[in-house]
DNA sequence: TACATATGAATGAAAG
DNA sequence: CTTTCATTCATATGTA
């Protein structure tokens, strides 16, 4: 189809998405218009960072006009975006920090993103790396009911050796090699930082 | 010969999206070579889900030899990975899990005790239709102790003549292709509702 | 060129 | 509040 303007049905239309009249339409999750994420996001920058029920519901109410909404709605996205917020300090970017080679990636002027990556943030240490630390595994999900979270130290993955010789014009496709489930490429890697 | 580009650079799109301090800066997303992939997949495989905040720290260190890459690609990868493991082994499982046998079944969907969501349930479960409450019960707010946070009640967020960019840059990149057909008109909200 | 697919990135929803 | 899950958006690459 489209680049992302699929078929589906829950999209936009913030007046058609199960309006409460029973359009008979599946609405999926909420799908802020272009309004309701400037008022909610003036909001935020006015200083609201947590709502009370009372202004959760007023704001729902008036948000209401430009499309579908739910109070739980605005709870969520102040949940979020104070959460994101916070986490967004601190993209991160580990940046070249090699010495063999030369990436030349100087800027890491990547202030487009708006909200993401989490834990990052919580990372400061400016310990060396590479040390071997041991993760105990934490409960996994229930969907994960298999291999514990866990990594065999002992798997290489950084060829040690071999780190300017490589002698491997495989710069064509870059992700083409997804088949290597069958048998066990040559890797010499080693997970011994993790 | 990869990493003499780093294996980064978009082709064209960006037009320089790494050091291209000059050219648009507008790098694309990242793309991760053979190699990066290679060891993400042999990670993944090994056993690793949900990196922590130090893994993916060190795994990006580690990979940024490869070519640029920063924490958040490391986590989006394996965030996006799992996901997709999942959602390709739920198409094909949905009706070959006959639960007649084992109905080991955990629906555990009664714990809405989070915060204070079932506030609001009143208005999303049994209703789908936001409706206009006025009138407020008496609501306590036991989980938010304090509220440093105040807003200005005289911001104005729905402008009557024209509802413009409030000088918001960043937070106005939502989805451009909505394109809301339906155009609402201009309401003269203000945040004194709050 | 156009469409299809793979996948990086974003975010709503919810669990913990 | 923190972390995870699910769905969607956006874009690069592959194929006809």
């Amino acid at each position: 189809m489209d680049e992302g303007m699929s078929g589906f049905c829950i999209k936009a239309t913030a007046a058609g998405c199960g309006g409460g009249n029973g359009t008979g339409t599946k609405c999926g999750r909420w799908n802020p218009t272009t309004e309701q994420v400037k008022v909610l996001t003036e909001l935020f920058r006015s200083g609201l960072r947590t709502p009370s029920t009372d202004q959760i519901q007023k704001i729902s109410t008036q948000l209401s006009f430009y499309g579908k909404i739910e109070s739980k709605n605005v709870f969520y996205w102040f949940q979020n975006h104070k959460a994101r917020e916070r986490q967004k300090r601190r993209k991160v970017s580990i940046s070249v920090h090699d010495d063999h080679h030369n990436h030349n990636h100087d800027l890491h002027h990547h202030h487009q993103h708006k909200d993401f990556i989490r834990r990052m943030d919580k990372i400061s240490s400016p310990k060396h790396f590479l040390e071997v630390n041991h993760h105990h595994h934490h409960h996994h999900q229930v969907y994960d009911h298999h291999q514990p979270e866990k990594v065999m130290e002992t798997l290489q993955l950084f060829p040690l050796n071999s780190f300017e010789e490589y002698s491997e014009p495989e710069k064509l496709m870059i992700r083409s090699m997804h088949a290597n489930h069958d048998h066990h490429p040559p890797l010499d890697l080693r997970l011994s930082f993790l």
